[in-house]
DNA sequence: CTTAAGAAAAGTGTCGACAATCGACCTTAT
DNA sequence: ATAAGGTCGATTGTCGACACTTTTCTTAAG
């Protein structure tokens, strides 16, 4: 990734440090970011928070409106509803364009992160399951090949990410989770198109769809 | 300078600026950006410069490499065409959930677009006839009601343009450039996501597929 | 000549300070 | 009592300066 190759920028480092502090809800959601707070929290100077500020606007975790503050992004219903149906979108083009990537190797890289998830399914440990969700997720549409379209997923995933984190408290079967991956991976082996477009946009809906009531 | 009505922050001033001059081929594909030079050029600090050719390179019109410096983006084959294939599938998305938004007004709207268009292909004149197809395009786009996707086609729209200005090299007829668009607006009318997917889709490869050989 | 090492120049990353703007509070006249 | 208008503190927008990294130039040895 290119994150490895170019030590990340102070910036980039702090907007690391503030989406987790986001997903971790010492930060609130519609809470205001005040930037000379911020510098002095992280020892940076103002310039640098303004950067990372930015990276986060960009992937919409922050609403700054000129001259008035930044604050933490409230995501609504429509706003889910939104998310979910870009990510169907995008998601399921680059699974199909993933299919002809996929080999022996792939697949068994595939079928240890799913056993991954099998583990903490068991352990009942949510964060790192959402974590291996996304990894699975990241890794077959990487394949695809379109610079752009990884791109956007990047971007589009840290907010499934924080997505994932209020479903938590609606979703309540590990296991259910655990086995609708199962099916995705089942869909992929099959290597159909059809299939598998199918699949993931049933998958993203069963998923996501159900706290959106 | 007194621009009073400027709502825009000076930094997305200066992009646009930078993006224009990109257009009109005053600074060259692949030319490095230097931001002491162009704080000096447009009179404002290099703090500012900074946010700009962060704003261009969101948009990828740019590219930056920590600590070497920032190059107009030099977008080869493989690019375009996954360009042309994100373009193509946010459109064709779009375009198909815009689709009931679509009335009387609407159409009107559209006609007195492809009539301007008509007008700019007997003039013979480029750059305002790319002007007005994307005109068309982010009309329809803005209907489908997902904010998302429409900040998205923003985004792919700056480098379509750039596009289409190596395009007039190699597209000869204007007409030919028309009577598409035209097409595309009867397949509209049908108001058949069938129809209107399939055409989308055929539209955006010949207008721009064919520059690929 | 070619190449390597090191000095100088150029350019980016980061910082603290000042100016412009916004929002809350207070005053005052109806 | 309330609404228009003014004042002041808080916060963001913009700036110039310095630190550090990369590139270029110089020069001397092989």
């Amino acid at each position: 990734m290119s994150r490895l190759i170019a030590k990340e920028s102070l910036g980039e480092l702090v907007a690391d440090q503030l989406r987790r502090s986001i997903w971790k809800r010492e930060i609130e959601f519609g809470e205001r970011l005040i930037e000379s707070e911020l510098s002095e929290k992280f020892d940076v100077s103002r310039n640098t928070i303004r950067d990372a500020l930015k990276i986060l606007e960009y992937e919409e975790m922050v609403v700054s409106k000129p001259r008035k503050g930044t604050y933490v992004s409230q995501f609504s219903k429509a706003d889910w509803q939104e998310i979910i149906e870009l990510r169907s979108l995008v998601e399921s083009f680059a699974f199909v364009k993933a299919l002809p990537s996929l080999g022996e190797k792939q697949f068994q890289d595939l079928e240890r992160i799913l056993q991954d998830m099998k583990e903490k399914t068991e352990k009942q440990i949510w964060s790192d399951l959402f974590d291996l969700d996304m990894k699975f997720h990241q890794y077959v549409i990487n394949l695809s090949g379109n610079s752009r379209v990884i791109k956007l997923y990047d971007s589009i995933q840290v907010q499934i990410r924080t997505f994932l984190l209020y479903l938590d408290k609606y979703y309540s079967s590990h296991e259910a989770f655990y086995e609708e991956q199962k099916e995705l991976f089942d869909a992929l082996l099959t290597k159909d198109p059809v299939v598998v477009d199918e699949k993931i946009r049933t998958h993203i809906e069963y998923v996501e769809g159900q706290f959106l009531g």
